[in-house]
DNA sequence: TTTTTTTGTTTAATCGATTAAGCATATATT
DNA sequence: AATATATGCTTAATCGATTAAACAAAAAAA
């Protein structure tokens, strides 16, 4: 690789000292550069197509304006648009982002962590997995900016930025309910996760609330490991029963997907056997012969929101900042059976 | 952000030079230094918990062990997709990777190479827009290392990675052909390069080969801008003539969504009215009533090689390499009408 | 014993930028 | 005219690592 113009090259073709080729480039007028000396070296500059090393002003400023993103799980849609939206919103402010998948696994979130914090990122958009409570806690107590998305613990004080999945999974039964449903199952993940039990709770007090039976049978909470196998169980539970479900509520895309795929295999068909509404979308689910309802999350506000705290942070001291977005339901379909 | 531990702390705490330190762990057995020292020093920085500033490292060895991956369109799954792999595959090989899409455009290519370039990239993956002839030169005159994927310049000697796409799309055209198909349109980009033209060749080709009728009608090339607009009318084109077709190929998955999205707007029944094979997979085509035949490029395959070709080329200089895949066609019910 | 070699460590330059401080000149203020 | 201030540029330290070269002390060879 031929080697770099840097401001040697500049300063010496000019014939000053780097620090004025410095000062012309970066201070522009504020600095006490004469008109002449500074046209000479902007002239120098464009000929010799001169391009700042980043990596050098990183070492000398101590910043890199590159973000840490930590999502749990990038083979799902929805933080892989999530991605998307925070490279789109932080390169509108000059960062880049580095990101990598823990896959829902502390240990690789750990490894991540790490991995980044040697790259100097200036800060990090984190989607904590189950126990990464630690990690987290560690990168307060060391005061490096970071702001949680999708998921975030209550008992830690921290900028975050989420959805109401109390109220969005209220809301979704509300409507199955609404639209005739009386047995309604759920599959969720077995997670101590914020986000998941407020899902599960959201579905619990619906039922109750409108006055529903409720069955310990009818709420399965499926390992990330072996999210298939689990999905088949559960759908087989829910439908073999004596008192099979007539709805199906998915917490998320991935367990809708699973879902779909065998309900489809066992020729049952969504909108006249069986209701369904899932969380977050699929872009598969547009296809699907019964467009789904769905619960949508506002992603852009919720990437634009992470990335403009974080930044802030980066910048000054600021307070904690807790953002809770609330989620659209996208009534289709297959949330009522025709009869 | 509390400041990180350094070279310095370590030497400090152990009573050596950051030197030895360098040495201890960097070097390891090669290293000069006593074993004594050498635990002192490896205690010292497990106790710091010392981290190497890799942003230092860099500017020192003018190696960030980067990627810079230039994808035509990260809204397209192809592309997503391949930025995944390649992520995957470079963090193998010890390479972060960064990313951004040029959209289609030759001058946003050229800033996002630019950029790329000032944060001192090692080499770059790039899926090269029309009109970047003459930026992949720069690189080459500069002796950048970089792999073409899925598009390449026949004129410009460089390392590429892509898929034989006229015997691709040669294939698929038969298979339409032998399941009965006789009016066969296409619907491709407007486009010059070269992946696209062997595609729209491997069309024309595959109908002379068995003395099927070609007419210019049935080809319809769509500007980039005006995706929609353009498929709609090519389209409307080629179903409202006389002599109507009754199959049609799309030379990429977006072309194929909008296809099948306006094709349901009409009602047309895939499989019953009209035949359909696309190239690449879009998750979407799983979950649609007629299951589509596709051409299934080897994602993998042609991430790793492109991973592996330029970390060669970054270590060492190397001939330049040039790799050609085969597809291969993934046959389902879209490919023939049911009468 | 003297010289050479080996061993263990430090010194200092370097990567390419930024920027406080220094130092002439020129200009303004008394 | 003497002093103060402003202007324009350079010097040199710095960020945190790497590494060639220097150096002192110990071990081996003469």
């Amino acid at each position: 690789m031929k080697k770099k113009v840097s401001l040697k090259d500049i300063a010496k073709k000019v014939g000053v000292s780097t620090a004025t080729v410095s000062y012309v480039l970066s201070k522009g007028k504020n600095s006490r550069v004469s008109e002449e000396v500074s046209e000479k070296v902007k002239k120098a500059a464009k000929e010799l197509n001169y391009q700042p090393n980043q990596i050098a002003k990183s070492l000398k400023m101590g910043k890199t304006f590159t973000i840490g993103l930590v999502v749990a799980d990038i083979s799902n849609p929805f933080f892989a648009n999530i991605a998307r939206i925070i490279e789109d919103e932080a390169k509108k402010l000059n960062y880049t982002v580095i990101f990598g998948s823990s896959d829902e696994q502390a240990d690789k979130s750990w490894d991540l962590i790490q991995f980044l914090m040697n790259r100097q990122v200036d800060g990090f958009i984190i989607a904590p997995t189950e126990g990464s409570e630690k990690q987290i806690k560690h990168l307060k107590d060391n005061n490096i900016p970071f702001v949680l998305i999708d998921r975030h613990f209550p008992k830690i004080d921290s900028n975050y930025v989420v959805i109401d999945n109390f109220e969005a999974a209220f809301s979704a039964i509300d409507r199955l309910i609404e639209t005739g449903n009386k047995k309604i199952g759920m599959i969720a993940y077995s997670s101590a996760l914020h986000h998941m039990t407020q899902r599960i709770k959201g579905y619990r007090e619906a039922l109750t609330n409108k006055g529903l039976e409720r069955k310990n049978s009818w709420l399965h909470e499926i390992e990330y490991s072996g999210i298939e196998e689990g999905v088949k169980e559960a759908i087989n539970a829910m439908l073999d029963e004596n008192d099979r479900v007539d709805a199906l509520f998915f917490a998320t895309n991935t367990l809708a997907v699973h879902g779909l795929r065998y309900l489809n295999e066992l020729k049952h068909i969504v909108g006249r056997d069986i209701a369904i509404v899932s969380f977050d979308e699929g872009e598969a689910f547009d296809f699907y012969y019964c467009p789904l309802t769905y619960v949508k999350q506002p992603l852009l506000e919720l990437g634009s929101n992470a990335v403009r705290i974080l930044t802030n942070h980066i910048s000054r001291d600021a307070e904690n900042e807790q953002v809770s977005l609330e989620a659209k339901l996208i009534v289709r379909e297959s949330c009522k059976i025709a009869y």
